[in-house]
This record gives structure tokens, C-alpha cells and sequence, in this order.
DNA sequence: CCTATATCAGAGTTACTGATATGA
DNA sequence: CTCATATCAGTATCTCTGATATAG
């Protein structure tokens, strides 16, 4: 490590301005490169990270339309639907219309979508385990508490 | 808010099975919605969000190859250079070889850069307050604390 | 000759905006 | 008729890989 990370920040100090890390970089930066190594992790497997974060929602859901999987995903119902061409060729998400509503098609992982999706997870577990070296496992789950905090403020 | 968030897994609730939210899961997520949030806020500035890195970057460090700020910035030197080069035209950087070495171009901020810089910080200041909200701030110092933790335990 | 740096050129990826069709 | 959903098509942006030139 070259430089030593300080959290409080030292503008009162005067000449030697250097200025802190924002809260907002650090995130990135940890995006940036979490993103990366899922990204490497999950292409032995066939998927990407988006790929991954969908089969994700439709798994923690059990069943959502093209619309609802977007919204959850944080994405556009077209990239989902694009994202969901991709996994129903292979077999992994099934597409049923509505029995309530002609429209909708109700997506869902078939067993072997699911088998897919666990061994994701492994392989992120093995990235997650890395970078919580070190870490209390309270400390752990206080962190991810706050981290959901940040999500709902920011999309409230 | 349709669903709410628990931290606590139910895996051993049975039948119904609801997997718990990667923590690797909950950062995608955050970072996804704050990379929009910022992209946005940036836009009118005129910087996309790769080039306030790279900025930020070259404000911390004073004086960078474009080498150098590449491997800080987690891109590659053809990424970076084409970002500085729109960096360079507007006049935010210069470009200056380095008398040590003929082949190497240092890299720093013009005070309009370091201006504009500002500029970025505050907008993305006002995303990381509303991100905070209800968080008091030692907490979010330990939490900034912590992620930067993460970050070394993935770099090593 | 070999390594590192900078930089030009082309390619692949990803998600987006716009437009169209259909059911409630 | 109006709105929501699904989906096709084209576009824009970003980063990467490959290749070239030069300095130590």
C-alpha cells in the first residue's frame, strides 16, 4: 500500500492539501472492482454480472413479469427482456403467459436455472469471503444493514 | 417500497425459501443506482463519471503518468489516455514530458480543472447527504472505514 | 535487444431511446 | 380511448485488445 487511507478528513491542516476520499469514490472503487472479479468469476459459468443480478431477483421473487424483474434490477424493461432472451435459449428461465392477464409473461428459473445460480453463488461467496477477510462476521452484517439503508435513501 | 429488506437469512424457515441478499448483491445494487445518480449529477458539468475519477484521482495525487493514473483508476492506459485527451482539450489538464524521462508525460490539473473539480465534489456531496440520511457520522466513518478495508482485501 | 510508456485504430459489450403491437 | 406490457430495432457510450513508435 503506497499511500495510507485517513477517513476524517484534514482541510483545516492548511498547506499540505490532500484532499479526502469521498465516501461516493471509495464505493466506486470497491464497485469497480467487485465488478470485476464477478465478472471473471462468472464467465466460467456462462453468465454475466447482469445476467447474474436477474436470475438473482427472480430467485429471491420466485416469479415476476419482464416489468417488475426491471424495476427490480435496476435496469429497462427492454435490457431485462434482452437479458431474459439470453437465459430462456438456455434453458435456465421459463416464460408463461398470465392465466389473469393475456399480456404478461410470468418469468421463472427452471430447476436446472436454479442449479446454475447456486453454483453463482458459490463462486461469489468465494469473493465475498475474500473481501470480508478480517472482518467480524456483526460487523458484516451491520455493514450490509447500513448498505440497504443507502439504497432505499437514494431510491426514496 | 413493495418489499422490505431483512438482514437476517430464513433458511432454516423451510418451505418457504427466501435466498438472502448477497452482500456482494446489496453493493451492485448500491453502486449501480449511485453510478446513476452520479452519472446524472455529473452530466451537466459536462464529466462523465470516469473522467471525475480520473480527475479525483490526479487531485490526490498532484502529478501522474498517464500509467500511473491508469492503474489508480482501475482502467487500462489506452482507457485512460482517450479520457485525459478529452480532459486535455477542454484545458483542465496539462500535458508536460517529463524531464527525467524523455517518453513520459506527467500529467496535472489546470486551476480551471481544479475548479471544475470542485464543482463535481459538491454535486456529488448533496447524493452522498441524501445517500446518509438518518446515519449518524462516526458511523459512516467507520463504514467508509470498512469498505476501504474491502478494497485492500480484494487489491492484495 | 529488451522493457516500459504513450497512443492510434478497430472491436465487443451493455444499456439506452424510440417505435410497434396487443391486451386490460 | 387510454394505459401498461412486451418486444423489435437502432444508437450511444465505454472499455478492451491489438498494433505502432519511441525512450532508457
Amino acid at each position: 500500500m503506497t499511500k495510507k487511507l485517513t477517513q476524517a478528513p484534514e482541510e483545516s491542516a492548511g498547506r499540505k492539501r490532500r484532499p479526502a476520499l469521498r465516501l461516493a469514490y471509495v464505493i466506486g472503487s470497491l464497485d469497480r472492482i467487485l465488478r470485476r472479479r464477478m465478472t471473471e468469476a462468472l464467465a466460467p459459468l456462462g453468465l454475466t454480472l447482469s445476467q447474474f443480478t436477474a436470475m438473482s431477483v427472480l430467485d429471491a421473487r420466485g416469479q415476476a413479469s419482464n416489468a417488475q424483474l426491471a424495476e427490480r434490477s435496476l435496469i429497462t424493461p427492454q435490457s431485462a427482456n434482452e437479458v431474459m432472451n439470453a437465459m430462456a435459449t438456455r434453458g435456465w428461465i421459463t416464460r408463461e403467459p398470465d392465466p389473469t392477464h393475456g399480456r404478461i409473461v410470468l418469468l421463472q428459473l427452471t430447476d436446472e436455472g436454479r442449479e446454475v445460480l447456486r453454483q453463482c453463488e458459490q463462486a461469489v461467496r468465494t469473493i465475498e469471503a475474500q473481501m470480508l477477510t478480517g472482518i467480524e462476521p456483526d460487523v458484516a452484517t451491520s455493514l450490509q444493514s447500513h448498505l440497504e439503508t443507502f439504497v432505499r435513501n437514494l431510491r426514496g
